[in-house]
DNA sequence: TAATGTGAAGCCTTTCACAGCA
DNA sequence: TGCTGTGAAAGGCTTCACATTA
C-alpha cells in the first residue's frame, strides 16, 4: 500500500461501514458492492472505496467485497478483534445511561468497571457492574483496562482526567469539555452534547422572534 | 466581510469559544486577547482570530476583544440570542439523562417537551418536564419548538425521525445512527457513542493480546 | 508596543475519471 | 460487463507572516 498518511476522517468513517456490514450480514448475502453499501448507509461509493484502499485492497474487481471478510478486516484495523475493556468514571444520570447503553456490544466493547466518589453510589450495581470508589482507579492497569470514559460533572473533569492518566489509561472518551490535556501523548475524544446542539442552532432559522428577545 | 464560504469547522469551534468566554467573564476581566483565550482553551491563537474573522472583526488591534461584547456576538451568530426550544423523543436511560443534563443552560437552550410511546412513561415527570405520548408530536409547530433530540433505540430511530420531520422540526440531534435522512433539507447531527469509542480504539495499542483472541 | 485581521502558502480531504482485473 | 483501486484534480481548512491599527 502506497499511502504514507491515512486521513483521520477515513478512520472516523470505518465504524459506520462496520455497522452497515454487520447489519447486512444478517440478511443472507455474501458479497456486496461499494455502491450497495453506500446506498444502504447514505454515503458515496467512491468514498468507501477510497477509505478502504488506505488500508489495503479488500475487494474483488467485478464482484465486490466479501461481507464477512471485510467485517474481520475492519475489526482488525480498529483493533476491535480482541477484548477491549473500558472503565467509566462518574455514575450520575449520564454515566448510568452510558453503562446501560446497548450500542457497545456490536463493536465488542466491555465496560468492565465503574467508579464514583459518592459513598452512596459505591457498591451499588448498575447492570452487572458494581460501582467502586475512585481511589481504586489504580487497579486498572492490573485489570488490563486501557480505555476511560468520563461522565463526571464539569468541575470534576480535570481531576478525573489526571487520575485516569496516572492509572495508565491510554485513551479517553469524555462527555465533559472542561479539562486540558496538556502535552500528554494520550488520545482524547470529547463528546459535548450542548456544543453539538449549539452548532445545530447555527444552521436552523428560528421559527420565532420574540419581541425584545433578540440581543443587539 | 469578504469571505464567501464559512468553514463548517469554524462554526463547530464557536461554541467552544463561547464556553471559554463565559467562564472567563465570571472572573472580573473586561478584555481578552486571542492568545489568552487560546491558552485557556488549549487551542491556537491564530485559529481563533481566523474563525472570528469569518464573521467580522470583533476585536481591537493592540487591545484584544471585549469579553461581554464577543459573547453577544457569538450568541447572535449561533442564533442563541433568542429562545431555542427542543423536544426530546425517547425517555429511556439515555433520554432521561439528556433531559437532566445541566450543560444546555449556559447556551440558553430549553428542552421544552419529552415524548415516549410507552404508556408507563407517559405522564411521568422528569425534572420539570411531563412525558407526553408520541402522538402529540404534531403539536410541536404550534408550540414553536423547532429542534428535535432523538434518544430512542435503534429500531425506532427511522420512524421517530420521519415523525419529527412531519411535525415540522428543522434540526435534529440524534443519538442513534440508524436512519436515513433522504433528500430532506434538514440539518442532522448524529452523536454515536459506540462509534466514537471504536475510533478511539484505533489510536490505542491494546495492553493485552489474549492468546487465540485475535481474529485472522 | 501589543494585538488584530487577512492574503497567501501549504496541507489535508474529497471527488472524479478511468485503467485494470474477474 | 461490472466493479475495484488509485492517480490526479479540485476543493476546503489550517498555518504563517505581516501590514495595520489603537
Amino acid at each position: 500500500m502506497r499511502y504514507n498518511k491515512i486521513p483521520d476522517e477515513a478512520v472516523r468513517r470505518l465504524p459506520t461501514y462496520l455497522r452497515g456490514l454487520l447489519s447486512l450480514s444478517e440478511q443472507e448475502r455474501k458479497k456486496i458492492s461499494s455502491q450497495r453499501l453506500a446506498d444502504f448507509l447514505g454515503v458515496n461509493h467512491w468514498q468507501i472505496r477510497k477509505d478502504l484502499s488506505y488500508f489495503g485492497g479488500f475487494g474483488t474487481p467485478g464482484i465486490g467485497y466479501d461481507i464477512e471478510k471485510l467485517i474481520r478486516q475492519i475489526r482488525k484495523i480498529l483493533k476491535l478483534n480482541m477484548v477491549r475493556k473500558a472503565a467509566l468514571v462518574g455514575v450520575g444520570n449520564l454515566g448510568s445511561a452510558v453503562l446501560r447503553y446497548p450500542g457497545f456490544r456490536i463493536y465488542g466493547f466491555e465496560i468492565a468497571a465503574a467508579f464514583d466518589n459518592n459513598p452512596k453510589k459505591i457498591g451499588r450495581k448498575i447492570g452487572h457492574i458494581t460501582v467502586e470508589d475512585v481511589s481504586k482507579l489504580q487497579t486498572l492497569q492490573k485489570r488490563k483496562i486501557d480505555l476511560g470514559i468520563i461522565t463526571v460533572p464539569c468541575e470534576a473533569a480535570q481531576e478525573t482526567f489526571n487520575k485516569l492518566i496516572t492509572a495508565g489509561i491510554k485513551g479517553v472518551l469524555s462527555f465533559s469539555p472542561c479539562y486540558k490535556t496538556g502535552r500528554k501523548k494520550i488520545k482524547v475524544i470529547t463528546i459535548d452534547i450542548a456544543m453539538d446542539l449549539s452548532r445545530l442552532s447555527y444552521y436552523i432559522p428560528p421559527s420565532q422572534f420574540v419581541a425584545g428577545q433578540a440581543l443587539s
